[in-house]
DNA sequence: GTCTATATAGTGATAGAC
DNA sequence: GTCTATCACTATATAGAC
């Protein structure tokens, strides 16, 4: 039995599903079930699901974005500061693998989604500044000649893609082709690896 | 007011509804509404909600591997090979953009979709004979010099990475950056030239 | 703060009239 | 083939007792 508040524990319990089902397949029954109360607790604590759907979505969506900030600091040469991006994305998913898949799926199939991150993230100017000294960066190393002219906006979209998908696919690498949790984890450190050189190696003058 | 039977005007919307929306969130009830019948009579035609979205599903699979089958075949060099089949794929999901997404999610949250992918297709000998034949050519430009030493399995997924999310993230695009439908299309055609460029020389050896 | 009970609305599916 | 009517179920949310 556990001995926290009943308002942590039922957040901590919906954030768990809301995880491994999305917002629309969970139901405040299951997650009072889950806690052990009733459905009544929930919407006193919340009042109503879609409440307690964005407290937990915009704590997620802060914490992804503090990980982007945190990469894109430093002044090593280019390649180790890719290196260094991309394994900080891995190991901060690694311990949370669903994730990608959450905070995807909510942001394409539901427009009051976006609105929120447009809002709230991409016109903040803290992060367009973030994401103006990346591009300063990548622009000051294209002048030097030592990477292959792209536009920024490009790099960032690929490292997304390449790392987003590798988690959001996992249920199908396990269903179709692993084993052992130890053989999706060697998956994941595998993929890490891959992609780090094909980024490097395809940014290459 | 349309022509055609019933059964197929109401698949076609069905299609659309659950490709807008996926299939937890779309009604018979709605479907009927849009097609101008009751509810009723979807059920009569498709016995059941599950029924329905399989035949849409399955037909959606197969029309994928198709592509991608035919992406493989020819005798061009590696490069030419490689720009030509993301080519098609492009091709392919512009002209149906919300595929990628609605295959993607009923995989991802779906056991029961996945173990229709792995007895219907994964297992077929078709698939897998033209996946050794894609493995072979790998191995042979690699032992060329021609080709880096990486895994055919990770240039697939890489591929399917980058194709997949342009795809994926259009409704985010389009709602944080684009204001027109021609910047959207502009955004896929330089997304498939990006894609090309970054695989083809991230695999050089 | 936690419960029981219930209002209200929506779902998928079926029976039976025409 | 298409409709109306309805069943059994589940959902979110709230009122009110303790």
């Amino acid at each position: 039995m556990s001995t926290e508040p009943m308002e942590l524990r039922i957040r901590e319990v919906a954030q768990r599903l809301f995880f491994e089902q999305g917002f629309a397949a969970t139901s405040t029954t299951q997650i009072a079930n889950e806690v052990g109360c009733t459905q009544a607790l929930v919407h006193y604590y919340y009042r109503t699901k879609e409440n307690l759907f964005r407290q937990i979505f915009i704590e997620q969506i802060e914490a992804a974005f503090n990980v982007i900030s945190r990469s894109l600091a430093g002044d090593q040469s280019f390649d180790s500061f890719l290196e260094k991006a991309i394994s900080m994305y891995f190991d901060a998913l690694m311990a949370n693998p669903r994730l990608p898949h959450f905070v995807l799926e909510e942001l394409v199939s539901n427009p009051e989604r976006r609105k929120y991150l447009r809002e709230n993230f991409v016109k903040k100017p803290t992060y367009a500044i973030i994401y103006m000294q990346f591009e300063a960066r990548v622009k000051a190393e294209q002048q030097a000649g030592r990477l292959a002219k792209v536009d920024p906006f490009d790099i960032m979209i690929s490292v997304a893609s390449l790392t987003v998908f590798t988690f959001v696919m996992l249920p199908m690498y396990q269903d179709l082709l692993a084993r052992t949790d130890e053989q999706v984890q060697e998956f994941i450190r595998h993929r890490k690896k891959e992609i780090t050189r094909l980024v490097i190696q395809g940014l290459k003058p």
